[in-house]
DNA sequence: ACAAAAGTGTTCGTCATACACCCATGC
DNA sequence: GCATGGGTGTATGACGAACACTTTTGT
């Protein structure tokens, strides 16, 4: 077994994150002092990555780093691209911060997401911070656009796999689930057409339990079953844009 | 400028071609022979891939392994997945062929698919066959996996992008076309139901050409007009599955 | 009783499906 | 003139789109 790491190869983990404001993501602080603590001289956010290890997986290699991040072991992946550009890293501030750190100028990235509900999540609010998909702070290196490639193919994949319900707490109610898709597509859905067609999906079963909650009328939760899922052969998903 | 490839990482290619058969894959002849020209180790195929240079985008890495084996250079090429298990490598035979290339035991590579009009390609015949993705002779390596991952992504990607005109020659008639779809995603579609949408996409523009077969009426020639796909917002694509 | 979100039905138009015959040409 | 693939129209049913009011609860 070797232990080391590959000194050219990391893996970048966008996390994804639903609550009540809608898909978020999770990100880390990047600081760099070099003159004074008053003015840094790199001071934005990035998304959290690091080098893998010789003798394991990609995939082991992305949980890792998913699990320093948030203390949370399940694991709903995505590989979605890899980044290979040499020129990736080009900016003063990311060299500054990449040659401080003592890291090789590395170019190869394997990026992945992770999808699960943001209460799952406990993190260290002194180094990570949620952020709305549609408020995105200043970002380091390329992880504007690792991010947004990301967003695209999550919504790509929600038309055609049940990974929305990645997103979702075991129960649900309908409305929730109609809020889910409106928030990764960043679209809106009307609620009556929305109910029919997911009653007709018998791999979304209703519960003799309902939801209340502050100050209205309960509502009635739902759970997704992948095992009526993976044997129903009627595999159209739930909306259609 | 570095010349040098990185040690341990490759860029493979699943080259796709389509011609009046259908949906082939272009793969590459793997013999060793250890103890007589008549009992060879290991005689199989493999898609064709090699190392990536480390001042050079992937891209430009997987441009020039296409390029070697097709003696063609207009790349339609999509990255679709990485393959980053370490233990890929274990089988007696590949082993065998790895050490005896003098290749270090690498675990990574990149994957991309390539899609164009078989007629467009000329390969050395001695190294280099086109198999219908339906009969695949044995293979080497984990490439099985990976070509049914290309296929996969393809299916996909052709219900949403204009991927499919690229396995098309500039022009071409609707029931070549309606044969592209059939062979890439193995249905049946309806002729007249077929026409019915197509003519309705303005991206696909009718020529005032003819093409004669060999013995029958002329067939009405058609191209494709990205200029006219860029500026559409209707970009739902041509058929439902 | 009222505020707040949950839940429900109908109409209309579009589009997918199924299906069978005539057309234009080369030989 | 016949064989071959090219090309066309219609009827039916399903489904997406648009739309407004009633229900149930907590306070």
């Amino acid at each position: 077994m070797d232990f080391r790491k590959r000194d050219n190869v990391s893996v970048d983990c966008v996390i994804f994150g639903l609550d009540t404001d809608g898909l978020k993501i999770l990100l880390r602080k990047r600081t760099l002092n070099m003159f004074s603590d008053d003015y840094p001289v790199v001071d934005d956010w990035i998304i959290t990555g690091g080098r893998v290890f010789i003798s394991k997986t990609l995939e082991a290699s992305a949980n890792r780093i998913f699990e320093d991040s948030t203390n949370f072991s399940v694991f709903n992946r995505t590989q979605f691209r890899t980044y290979g550009n040499p020129s990736r890293i080009k900016s003063d501030k990311d060299l500054l911060w990449v040659r401080s750190h003592g890291v090789k100028n590395q170019s190869m990235t394997i990026a992945y997401y992770f999808t699960q509900p943001i209460d799952c999540i406990d993190v260290d609010e002194n180094e990570f911070k949620w952020f709305s998909v549609n408020a995105l702070p200043e970002l380091g290196f390329d992880h504007y656009e690792i991010i947004r490639d990301a967003h695209e193919d999550l919504k790509l994949k929600i038309m055609v796999e049940p990974i929305i319900f990645d997103l979702m707490p075991d129960k649900f109610t309908l409305n929730e689930l109609q809020f889910a898709f409106e928030s990764v597509l960043d679209i809106e859905l009307d609620n009556r057409n929305f109910r029919k067609k997911v009653l007709k999906k018998t791999y979304i079963v209703p519960l003799n339990e309902t939801k209340k909650g502050t100050a209205k009328k309960p509502s009635k939760l739902y759970v997704f079953s992948r095992d009526v899922y993976d044997k129903v052969s009627e595999k159209d998903f739930i909306i259609n844009v």
